[in-house]
DNA sequence: TCTTATTTTTGGACATTGTCCAAATTTATA
DNA sequence: TATAAATTTGGACAATGTCCAAAAATAAGA
């Protein structure tokens, strides 16, 4: 992380990403970010024409740290899907600013939402798949189809606004805090569909987070 | 509705209202929405010294709209428990600028958060009453008070954010059958705390909605 | 090493934004 | 009708994102 030997570009996406999370994208202006780095506007626009280019290379960055997260498909447990949720959660913290203008960004900004667009049905479809192998795991039961349907949108609901909702409600506590919140919250949500083998996982993972 | 009659100010509220709802709040500049009005910016400034006062304004329409709707919480049913959700689910849609910019009016509207600060807390409360009714009347039965937080915790989360995410998720649908798909998440979320009877009363509203 | 390209950085322009205010106009009051 | 109050105007201000020609710094070729 040592200033010196970045390049601009990574300053210009560091010192942003940073200024963002502070503060928000929509207030904080390119100039300021340009101050703090001592140097011009112009320079930012050099690299990133528009903010629009910034905000998306920043929304680029946080996919490549969530496409890092290795999902066992084969062996998945309850456990291993709620730690999976887990970093999932702390890379949401990592670049909070997107999160926070989620809504905004997708009907501005048409980089993000193009591609945003092409995404957001696989994710779906992979939380399907999960439930789907935690059942025949032998973690959950469910006796009908609707009631994945239902678990698959409730999950995708608090994954998308699991931080905004902490940001207006659980302002008080820690990142850390309000990541066991929500993933108790997932955990309950799962409980009236789990086998005891399940519940009995579900339990010792909320209890030791 | 006619035009005429209305003063100034309400002329300026009704077309702000109307035009934020269509492109955001953020993206609807004041001289807009005077030209399309036939003034000069100054003007708006007279009635609302900020945007963020007429913003307020909104923000006091949609609470006020809100209070109207009546909870008979003595004789309170599941079905009429989610038709009120459905009102409130119809209001907000009124009010969609609002609800969309949600996150950055609380922590940039000093007016907006200090009233909300106040409220929120009220919400919930009102929410676990509702609940504890509902069992009382013997359409819900818990086995733990964390049930209960948790049933509360996700109406909130719902309530909060399902037209965010319909407006990225769902936006070929009507609002009618995004407020349909979000009375169903509620009812699904009730289900496993239900008595028989109130499985029957859920199924029956939500399959005649 | 000197010259020529190429990349990077600068400084200033532009239209637009929210905010502000003195002057002009309209409306109400005495 | 004369005076006071409320409303509307037009123009200013600083800050925003975007754009571009010229200057500066770096790399490449001789």
């Amino acid at each position: 992380m040592s200033k010196n030997k970045m390049s601009t570009e990574e300053k210009i996406v560091s010192k942003a990403l940073e200024m963002f999370n502070e503060r928000g994208i929509e207030y904080v202006g390119l100039r300021e970010i340009a101050a703090t780095l001592d140097m011009r506007v112009g320079n930012i626009t050099y690299y990133f024409p528009t903010k629009d280019d910034l905000v998306n290379r920043l929304s680029l960055d946080l996919n490549r740290l969530n496409a890092e997260i290795v999902i066992d498909e084969v062996n998945l447990s309850l456990s291993k899907f709620l730690n999976i949720l887990n970093q999932v959660f702390h890379n949401h913290v990592k670049y909070r600013c997107l999160l926070l203008s989620f809504v905004h960004l997708l009907d501005q900004n048409k980089l993000i939402a193009a591609r945003y667009e092409s995404t957001q049905k696989d994710r779906n479809a992979v939380l399907k798949k999960n439930m789907n192998s935690l059942v025949e795991s032998g973690f959950l039961k469910f006796n009908e189809e609707t009631q994945i349907e239902y678990i698959v949108s409730m999950m995708a609901l608090i994954i998308r606004f699991w931080l905004s909702e902490a940001n207006v409600s659980f302002k008080h506590l820690s990142s850390e805090k309000q990541i066991q919140h929500y993933l108790n919250l997932v955990g309950q949500l799962l409980m009236p569909y789990c086998t005891a083998k399940g519940k009995k996982e579900i339990s010792i993972y909320l209890g030791t987070i």
